[in-house]
DNA sequence: CACTTACGTAAGTCTATGCTTACGCTTCGT
DNA sequence: ACGAAGCGTAAGCATAGACTTACGTAAGTG
């Protein structure tokens, strides 16, 4: 999931919130940072590159906005890796309390 | 969220089903990767740091294990996000869709 | 008390990355 | 046709980060 390296970085977290919000130009977002407008750029090629954004050109200007199928897709398979961690964690803890009450053993003498 | 950052890389994502199946040593868990011990000591400090897997010593040993509170808040930070982008997406389109329909205004002349 | 086992950490290397400045390309207004 | 507006990209820089090898340390084993 390249998506989630993109998101990893908390600048885009941020520009994906504002082109969620409403559909903006590169510079529209930089100004918003105190960062220059081609560092901005450059996170929208990130985020475009991995599914996360559309370009949509209009006249001199170019404009973002956050693509649901992808976010969907990286929520799905989180999900899913949260279910599956979860699920073996509660599986594993159960194991333990059945064989430690099961003979009344002192636990933990290694 | 540092949490996510940790995750974000593929080698700690995998470390992490791993503990989340068994606890496991940092060489049991070495012994199934091509890289070095110390490489996933450190991905394994990474992980402790951002609370993720907690550690327990036995003997010469120490073991490694995912901790679901951690697995649990990252996950419902991540859905807070999920939920916000998405349902803003779908009030901007719908915006969208009024103000088209409302007048039998040509889209996208500019 | 050696010796082995199982580690973490320090130091160095190489690559990735987030940023800046400089530049070039479209597109619009006049 | 010309200048300005709005961008993306290239090049360079500094920092972070994923490795490696080398070393030091704590806990069992004889």
């Amino acid at each position: 999931m390249d998506a989630l390296a993109a998101i990893a970085e908390p600048r885009r977290r941020e520009i994906l919130r504002m082109v969620s919000l409403a559909e903006l130009s590169a510079g529209e977002i930089a100004r918003r940072f105190d960062v220059t407008r081609p560092a901005i750029s450059q996170h929208l090629r990130v985020l475009k590159e991995a599914n996360l954004v559309s370009e949509r050109k209009s006249g001199t200007k170019r404009l973002y906005r956050a693509r649901p199928e992808t976010i969907a897709e990286l929520r799905a398979y989180l999900e899913d890796f949260w279910d599956a961690s979860l699920r073996s964690l509660k599986a594993a803890a159960e194991q333990e309390e059945q064989r430690r009450s099961r003979h009344g053993r002192r636990h933990e003498s290694h």
